[in-house]
DNA sequence: GTTTGCATGTAAACCGTTACATGATTGG
DNA sequence: CCAATCATGTAACGGTTTACATGCAAAC
């Protein structure tokens, strides 16, 4: 069996019963995605939720209401505090920023490794049923899909003029989300290939 | 805002008021990869598991204790029927058919376009935040992403030897699982291809 | 005067994952 | 004798997603 997906599968004792004091034992992405966000500078659930749509939309994404409830459990573990803004004219912000506790915990999870679970795609798991319908139908799927890779790239290309080389103190922080830009980039363009072939191959199988 | 991820957002009301009467309502993949398992012949759980294992684990998997429990929901919605086999020797086995209701419901499944939701890429999204730590850690996790990669594609080439063209009622199943097959296995190589350009990259950077 | 932007949340449903539970048979 | 294979489930927890709820200000 693959090494992939260990689903109920009995662990066999793993070797580390070394077992972290609370902060780094496994799920909870999301718990430190926005300590990573509030690691940049301090932010209010709004903000977070910008720079989700922003930026981070294609690898990751949350609804308000997710962050609005992680920030108060971040908050309860001491990870984050915050402050009430006053503001006039328009609605209090409540700012959050990473406390000494919080930068430990990200970078104790930025030093571990990324746990290998599968990854769900929707797409394939469809057209690997399309045995039991229509060459159209399955065409039909895999044209969408291509339209929808054009559309992803677009978007790339428009964020990354409309936001790519301003200016910025600690730039460090701009170059790895640049260099996922590109990655991810890469990533599309062969996708879209090789989407474009199977199109092809389908036609030509049909015909 | 990119048009991914329609969380929380009061949905600008669609024109689809044509509702389904209750199969085809939007979510629920595993649901309608089991009435596809179920399509090409009938299953038991456990059957259903090894399918998940050995051929679906790449695209999707699933635990036991979900697969048994969506059994019992599709037979509770008339989509499968089941009766027991009596075995000697070893547990009985409750072996599912898809019903009428079934094959339609999977049906319009099939001929539904896939729901873009946006996909949840934890390698890309540490690799975000990784300008707030040093560029030994982030070249360490593009080399066991590559590792990763390795492995994958090693898996798939045996899988592809194991299995690869037994005769087979039914050509057209085996024919799109090939497809999809063929389809992963040029991602994971351009994925390899992209890390091993940041390596390089990085690495030049770094000196 | 309607939409967009700012700003914060609650409730409930749904899905995925881990852990637990049982028990016979076959092969090394 | 131990592990793996066959076979079916239950319970609990945690994370994701949808829907609901409110309200002011500025811009079109």
């Amino acid at each position: 069996m693959p090494d992939i997906a260990p689903y109920d599968v009995p662990r066999e004792d793993t070797q580390d019963d070394i077992r972290e004091t609370g902060a780094a034992n496994g799920r909870g992405t999301l718990h430190y995605i926005i300590l990573g966000l509030l690691g940049a500078h301090p932010m209010s659930g709004y903000d977070i939720k910008r720079a989700f749509d922003r930026s981070l939309a294609t690898y990751w994404n949350a609804g308000n209401s997710q962050i609005y409830t992680t920030l108060k459990a971040l908050a309860g573990r001491k990870l984050v505090s915050s402050e009430t803004i006053q503001q006039e004219g328009r609605p209090n912000r409540r700012v959050y920023s990473l406390t000494p506790e919080g930068r430990a915990a990200l970078d104790a999870w930025l030093a571990e490794p990324v746990p290998s679970r599968f990854t769900k795609d929707e797409f394939l798991t469809r057209l690997f049923f399309c045995g039991q319908t229509s060459d159209a139908t399955a065409l039909r799927h895999l044209e969408e899909h291509e339209d929808a890779l054009h559309a992803q790239l677009a978007d790339m290309e428009r964020a990354l003029s409309d936001y790519g080389d301003r200016p910025s103190r600690r730039p460090r922080l701009l170059e790895y989300q640049m260099l996922v830009r590109a990655y991810k980039q890469a990533l599309l363009q062969a996708d879209l290939e090789v989407t474009q072939t199977a199109i092809a191959d389908l036609k030509a199988r049909v015909r």
